[in-house]
DNA sequence: CAGTATCCCTTATGATACTG
DNA sequence: CAGTATCATAAGGGATACTG
């Protein structure tokens, strides 16, 4: 529920239903566009279902979310209230970017990076036809190493198992590296010079793939300014 | 500590480390210029001095907040990174403002209030010499019904017990009504002119009144329009 | 697809009293 | 002033299996 804090200000009345563990992923899921309760739980992978439907029914409660059951096709949806919410997903995003760069190994999921890959491929910037592209994660545990995203019609599938096509374009890099470059901490140019990300295929295809894909939103973000000394950190007690 | 989400992406890392019971509102009072222990107690007076130690102690450790101990005068401040936490502050105020507006009798704290007003007396507005501010309550219980502000020397102090100057100006509403001017959710003038809020005291003063107050930084958000049909709500399950 | 049903168990938090 | 110490309770949340 959020027990309350007993205050009139409107930070206090906000936090009360947004302060509960996984409420926010779960309206940055809704306000990026999800809808279905199988493909929420995809952005909220390490999230019991049994939490993710008692959490959909507190923001429903609140006023943040619609339910729609049209014939057994069950969709979510933000209220007007709910949409309001996107300026505090970004300011958190925003700042989470800015000051919080430092992400452990236990972040990396290769999953959760090839869904939100899938979700920003610029259709326009990809060649016409199927393309298929294969991801290959050296230094992660063999069942998770090897993506492939096939792209046509407008639509990009995530496939965890070789989908037999013939690959277009193979993007090789440790997960990190990969990971750095949709976050924004690491730029294509860069990455591919040193060689932490090496794309394979036809020359005329390799130069024009960092345009297919639209990075995090939060890539653009200006970093602050390494000053003489910071201390970084995760809370940790 | 608050735990991982396990992802990489910057609103699951911001809230790792904010989205704790308690933790928004200590760095509301912070960035509200709060530094002292039992001053940001003040700020949130339901809060037991333990938890507070220790989530002052988490927010050292994020990065986010600065321990200075001068001499035994123990002060914390906000770093950097937490200073730029007040665009979070400001989007959550916002919204809790022009989504919550319904306010339960429990969040109703005089003291809390006073706390507010005190930090907010615009003194170029008050008289000079010493202004004494009587602020009663009707319907809100004996032990916390009356109030005084005590203005003087560009320095205003909160009294539940009557300091005995002669009062200047006596303010008189029902609790509900004096929190819903200083949320901005109802302007002096209707107030005034509906009885709701009550000014007695000399007729060149009692004009002034409201200038002498600066109401809460979210008082100017503008409300949503009322549309047809809302449910507005806490999340009570 | 869209959830429920259980079960267990840590731990977060509230309340209160005390200290250098 | 600036916290610690202690304690007991509730409940929040993780894991897993199951259902119409």
């Amino acid at each position: 529920m959020g027990s309350s804090y007993y205050q009139f200000c409107p930070v206090a009345k906000a936090m009360e239903l947004l302060d509960e563990r996984w409420t926010m992923l779960i309206v940055r899921e809704l306000v990026t566009g999800s809808q279905h309760f199988n493909e929420l739980r995809r952005g909220v992978p390490r999230m019991s279902p049994t939490l993710l439907s008692k959490r959909l029914g507190q923001l429903v409660r609140a006023g943040i979310a619609d339910r729609h059951d049209d014939d057994g096709d069950v969709r979510y949806t933000l209220t007007s209230a709910g949409r309001d919410l996107q300026p505090v997903v970004e300011a958190l995003g925003v700042w989470g970017t800015r000051w919080i760069g430092e992400i452990g190994d236990e972040d990396l999921d290769p999953k959760l990076l090839l869904w939100d890959i899938h979700r920003n491929i610029d259709h326009d910037a990809v060649p016409v036809g199927r393309t298929t592209i294969h991801f290959d994660f050296p230094g992660t545990p063999a069942h998770s190493r090897h993506w492939w995203l096939v792209i046509a019609a407008g639509q990009a599938d995530v496939c965890d198992a070789d989908p037999g096509f013939p690959v277009t374009i193979t993007i090789t890099a440790a997960l990190r590296y990969m990971v750095r470059v949709w976050r924004g901490d690491l730029d294509w140019r860069t990455a591919l010079r040193s060689g932490d990300v090496t794309i394979t295929g036809p020359e005329e295809l390799r130069r024009s793939v960092p345009q297919w894909f639209t990075l995090s939103v939060f890539a653009p973000v200006a970093r602050p300014v390494p000053s003489a000394s910071r201390r970084d950190g995760q809370i940790t007690s």
